[in-house]
RNA sequence: GGGCGAAUGGCGGAACUGGUAGACGCGCACGACUCAAAAUCGUGUUUCGCAAGAAGUGAGAGUUCGAUUCUCUCUUCGCCCA
């Protein structure tokens, strides 16, 4: 028999897409449109199994809306700034551009391997002059409206490679190349003014109601909202210093003051410039590093100062003033009160330096005994050793109340606090878009002329080992304008910024003289269903989201201020790991497989451990090449078995017997083709059965219902009932139209997960011209018999087949005529009976 | 420590708004074809039991005629934030 050859059929198939041009998109204003994206790649090298299973998914969707008759957009690109291309030309010797372009065309051929309904038309790419001189643009946009500044920050500073690490990098406190201990080192950078819309970025979260819920809820933790209160704290001392603000969640707690922390960079630390104690105790906080985590773990420690603070709610209270390491200043207001009973980090600190710890919140009302030793309780409860607090229900009621008293006695004020800070987006690094601003001879920074856009980055023929790259360029660094000197800025965006917006180029991918045209986004934008990994759930997503507030900002014209409608975050691939009897990893490629064990292939007599599946990675050895796999299997091999095994936004497990079942089947659904033709060609006089007809129906409605739901491992297991009832039922005799009618709607219905073996199939059957999602006739769905359960006392005891509608009085009937059920009858009473019609029926005895 | 989510055969996983638990696939077993093997096809496969039957969706309770599904408590695992 002959059998499928994948090689032939998907390479002409993916021939003709391109030579038709059938996946172009243009604005149709007469059509419904959907726009369909998964996030854009990073050009690495090599496509991965995570791009076939995110681009798969996508893939699927972008085709099943296309056969509905939707215009559908549905672009790709590629992320093609960023560090690794920088490294990759330090160990190689060549330029970051060379090695990208050369990845991207590798990985582009790749991709389109998988049969991808892709307008190739619209292809860009972050890091070509054409992409990023929009963003330059963008970027002076924004800094007209005062969305862009520039601050001192600390960063992870490598004094060995002299470059700036970012948190990813520092591992253990040091550097991942060098090693080097990491320091903290003040830089001044370039901030997105993202806090401007902390509030709208949390409020229009509720608006996303086909965003997974999980993901919102990490962004509205990210952002962090918090009310609490700025405490005025008087300060007796000898300097000239009246008193301190601090930023509290928890004024309730105030009696149980014991000191203040300000951070090292607190307006007060300047009456201490002087003093080299302290100079010593600001070097030594510069060496914890800059994440949270960092700052949460390293051990707390202060400088005591000489002033003393008084408690505002009761003047015979009074506590030393600390500068701390675990203060940051652009937390709040740099400066926060101790209470160590019911704060661990305070307790930590207080016991250290031996200060007083006032219990003052107790979880039960009576337990006036209760006190705080060495783990603080931030448990809710009730005020108590706290004068006119006592009794107050804690959290809510006394924070309240709290908040009141000190509003009315002006001693300190209501404030919202957000935990998102602004975005800094200087990067010291070459491989990046410019910054489009220079700076005058004092240093002084401004906005580079318009007409001198694009900066574009120069080409350096060899990256040095170290430092800025772009610091180095003297003679790209240097300018004149009108006589004057300046000096550009040197340091190049986050590759975040590039993401940002990206989308919106994809409506406008050839806009000269703009990032995009409003009529294009207009029609186009939001992207309807955005499809990618959820380890962009936080950053990627609330940038873009930020991008658009900006946009929109002061300006009519741009009113999108969501850009991605639907969100779905697809799992991860994994895959088993081994090792050999040294513990190395042994990747899946080095084994065979003998009696259900696996051996090590050089050394055929060492047994391979087997680990847990994994997701894949390169530093366990347990990646699979997608190249090969579509060599050896094809194209809709890999997308089925990519999509069967689990739900997609669960991780699935690659494993080669999946993959080889996966291709079997693709046989067998060509085997039915052989089939489904010889029995065309009978065309048999009269159709035998209605059933295939009525299986049509029911499969066109499942399908579609699955896959409005990305329930697509439901789906591949929709095929195989297919295949197995069909297989059968044809050989029963139908006229050559009633096959050809139905085979056709299955077919079209196989096509958004198997496009090639489908095309394939449609155009032998001559059916290929005007494929068109099919509908399903609700009257064939209806059954003309009824499978009734029959339970008695909720127990399942016997099925009974009869007709459709029937009562509840005929059903009682068939039970005392079948012995089977009717056994659990006699000799009992029916108490009760409950009857769902034609389905079930229960008796109570 | 906080937040979110998950737990179903040997394995991955089905089960629409509470109504036949285990679809579909893998694996395994047996059979057919073959000199033989591979491939292919067929049959079986939750557990205990020869059977009749009984038990069964992480554990324990609750609501209900009926719970994998709803409520509460607990255990374990995963993710995110610290």
């Amino acid at each position: 028999m002959e059998r499928y050859n994948f090689k032939t059929v998907e390479e002409k198939w993916q021939q003709y897409w391109g030579k038709e041009k059938t996946f172009s998109t243009k604005l149709d204003k007469n059509k419904k449109k959907f726009y369909c994206l998964e996030m854009f790649p990073y050009p690495s090298g090599k496509i991965h199994m995570g791009h076939v299973r995110n681009y798969t998914i996508g893939d699927v969707l972008a085709r099943y809306k296309a056969l509905q008759g939707y215009n559908v957009l549905h672009p790709m690109g590629w992320d093609s700034f960023g560090m690794p291309a920088e490294n990759a030309a330090r160990q190689n010797n060549l330029s970051p551009k060379d090695w990208t372009e050369s990845n991207i065309s590798n990985m582009k051929s790749q991709l389109k391997r998988l049969g991808l309904s892709i307008d190739w038309d619209r292809e860009i790419s972050t890091c070509s002059v054409e992409y990023y001189k929009h963003q330059q643009q963008f970027f002076l946009e924004l800094y007209d409206k005062g969305l862009v500044y520039r601050k001192e920050q600390d960063v992870n500073w490598d004094p060995v490679d002299q470059t700036v690490l970012a948190n990813e990098q520092v591992i253990d406190g040091k550097g991942w190349r060098s090693g080097a201990q990491v320091e903290r080192k003040k830089l001044n950078q370039w901030f997105f003014n993202i806090t401007k819309f902390s509030n709208e970025l949390l409020e229009s979260l509720n608006s996303l109601d086909q965003w997974p819920n999980k993901v919102k809820t990490m962004q509205k933790n990210w952002i962090g909202k918090s009310f609490g209160c700025e405490v005025k704290f008087p300060i007796s001392s000898s300097k000239d210093i009246k008193e301190i603000k601090c930023f509290t969640t928890r004024p309730d707690t105030l009696f149980g003051l014991s000191f203040l922390a300000l951070s090292v960079d607190h307006p007060l630390s300047k009456f201490y410039e002087n003093d080299q104690k302290f100079l010593e105790f600001k070097k030594k906080c510069s060496e914890t590093g800059t994440t949270e985590e960092s700052i949460a773990s390293a051990e707390k420690i202060g400088f005591k100062t000489d002033l003393t603070a008084i408690n505002p709610l009761d003047n015979n209270i009074k506590v030393p003033v600390y500068f701390a390491n675990f203060v940051l200043m652009d937390y709040g207001l740099g400066a926060v009160f101790g209470c160590p009973a019911h704060d661990q980090r305070d307790l930590d600190f207080a016991n250290k330096y031996k200060l007083d710890v006032k219990t003052v919140v107790t979880p039960k009302k009576n337990n006036l005994n209760f006190k705080v030793i060495d783990e603080a309780y931030t448990g809710s409860g009730y005020i108590f050793n706290s004068s006119f607090l006592n009794g107050l229900k804690c959290p809510d009621e006394s924070i309240i109340n709290t908040i009141e008293y000190l509003e009315k006695n002006n001693l300190g004020e209501k404030k919202i606090n957000f935990r998102l800070k602004d975005w800094g987006i200087s990067r010291q690094r070459y491989w990046g878009c410019p910054i489009p601003i220079i700076y005058d001879e004092s240093n002084n920074p401004q906005k580079i002329p318009f007409e001198m856009l694009p900066v574009k980055l120069p080409q350096i023929s060899k990256l040095q080992p170290s430092g800025n790259p772009l610091d180095n360029e003297v003679d790209w660094k240097n300018l004149t304008i009108d006589g004057k000197k300046y000096t550009r800025e040197t340091d190049t965006l986050d590759t975040f910024v590039d993401s940002s917006w990206y989308f919106l180029r994809f409506c406008s991918p050839t806009n000269n003289d703009y990032g995009f045209s409003y009529e294009d986004i207009k029609y186009w934008m939001p992207v309807d269903q955005y499809i990618g990994g959820v380890e962009h759930a936080i950053l990627h997503l609330l940038y873009s989201r930020f991008f658009m507030q900006a946009l929109s900002h002061k300006n009519e014209k741009f009113n999108i201020t969501e850009p991605f409608k639907g969100l779905f975050t697809q799992g991860m691939v994994c895959h088993e790991t081994y090792k050999d009897e040294n513990n190395h990893w042994v990747g899946p490629e080095e084994i065979f497989s003998k009696d259900g064990k696996k051996y090590l292939k050089a050394n055929t007599a060492q047994e391979i451990k087997v680990g847990p599946s994994e997701s894949m990675s390169k530093s366990k050895k347990n990646t699979i090449d997608p190249e090969n796999i579509i060599n050896s299997y094809g194209a809709d091999s890999v997308r089925l078995f990519i999509l069967s095994d689990s739900p997609p936004e669960k991780d699935v497990q690659w494993s080669e017997e999946g993959i080889v079942a996966s291709h079997k089947f693709i046989q067998k659904l060509w085997t039915l083709n052989l089939k489904i033709i010889e029995e065309i060609d009978k065309d048999h006089p009269k159709d035998e059965s209605g059933e295939f007809t009525k299986f049509t129906n029911k499969f066109i409605k499942k399908i579609s219902h699955n896959l409005e739901n990305f329930s697509y491992n439901i789906i591949v297991a929709n095929l195989h009932e297919m295949h197995s009832f069909l297989i059968k039922e044809i050989s029963k005799g139908y006229q050559r139209k009633t096959i050809l009618e139905n085979y056709k709607k299955i077919l079209i219905t196989m096509n958004p997960i198997l496009p090639h073996l489908s095309n394939e199939c449609l155009e032998i059957i001559k059916e290929y011209n005007g494929i068109i999602w099919p509908s399903y006739d609700e009257k064939q769905l209806e059954e003309s018999s009824s499978l009734i359960v029959i339970q008695i006392n909720g127990k399942k005891r016997g099925l009974i087949n009869t007709n459709i509608n029937v009562t509840e009085k005929e059903i009682m009937e068939l039970i005392y005529k079948d012995e089977k059920i009717s056994k659990y009858l006699i000799d009992n009473n029916i108490k009760k009976q409950i009857y769902i019609k034609n389905k079930l029926i229960n008796i109570i005895v």
